[in-house]
DNA sequence: ACATTAAAGGGGT
DNA sequence: ACCCCTTTAATGT
């Protein structure tokens, strides 16, 4: 099995809340980063701390090939990156601005007065860790011995969780309501590249899916919908 | 890997 | 603002 494959995971971090930025912010200096950069990477080993503040965030790491392994995908209110031995994801990753976004930083200092400051905090990180933990090891789990299709399934489940918004179609709406709308730009090769898979099987799958209603889209570049009850099916059925 | 198609961008009117 | 053409990116096989 592809060791890469195991690496593939997906809402690894749990977010902030509110009050929590607030506490943050202040001494976090703000910056603006064009859609496309380079935020962190393995050789910028700043050891800093990064904050999104708005905007989306991709993580991922290298394969020997050079293929990108998409790792997650970052909203307002999550963190990444490594101060000294606090590391919130694995190393050698990279982090791109996934569309223009506002990112804080925080240093080694700051950060070590802040969990003085706010005990609570510190806490809050730990569960951000653990979560973390969990969250990969079920990742690995669903994506270690399944099939193609079965991992499809998954992953769609968990991106309909973090990025799926209610949605209706029109007047049928005891039909229509059961659809959800994944409000992420993504392709099948970004898909591939979170599964450990390759584009065209992923391109393959979906036209299944979609011919079983589990899965539609209007276009090119339009967003993908999921049909939770009928996925769940589907699910239930490849085991 | 190649062919097809859809969407984005750019220039001119 | 609108249309048309070029270019690029996504998808299909």
């Amino acid at each position: 099995m592809d060791k890469s494959k195991f690496l593939s995971r997906i809402d690894l971090f749990q977010k902030l809340s509110t009050e929590e930025l607030m506490q943050i912010e202040p001494i976090a200096p703000m910056n603006t980063i064009k859609k496309g950069t380079i935020i962190a990477s393995p050789q910028h080993g700043g050891k800093l701390l990064y904050l999104v503040k708005s905007g989306m965030v991709r993580l991922y790491k290298l394969s020997e090939g050079g293929k990108e392994l998409t790792v997650d995908l970052l909203r307002v209110g999550h963190i990444f990156g490594e101060i000294g031995s606090f590391t919130i994801s694995s190393e050698n990753m990279y982090a791109e601005a996934w569309e223009d976004c506002v990112i804080c930083t925080i240093n080694k200092p700051q950060f070590e007065q802040l969990m003085r400051e706010k005990p609570e905090l510190a806490l809050h990180f730990i569960e951000i860790i653990s979560t973390r933990l969990k969250e990969v090891e079920e990742m690995m789990e669903h994506m270690a011995y399944g099939s193609v299709r079965k991992r499809l399934l998954y992953l769609l489940h968990k991106l309909s969780e973090k990025f799926g918004s209610g949605f209706s179609m029109g007047e049928n709406e005891d039909t229509d309501r059961k659809w959800i709308e994944l409000e992420v730009k993504l392709t099948h090769q970004e898909l591939a590249s979170m599964m450990g898979s390759i584009r065209e099987t992923v391109t393959e799958q979906l036209t299944e899916l979609a011919a079983e209603g589990i899965v539609s889209k209007e276009g090119q570049r339009k967003p993908l919908r999921v049909h939770p009850e009928r996925l769940k099916m589907a699910w239930d059925a490849c085991r």
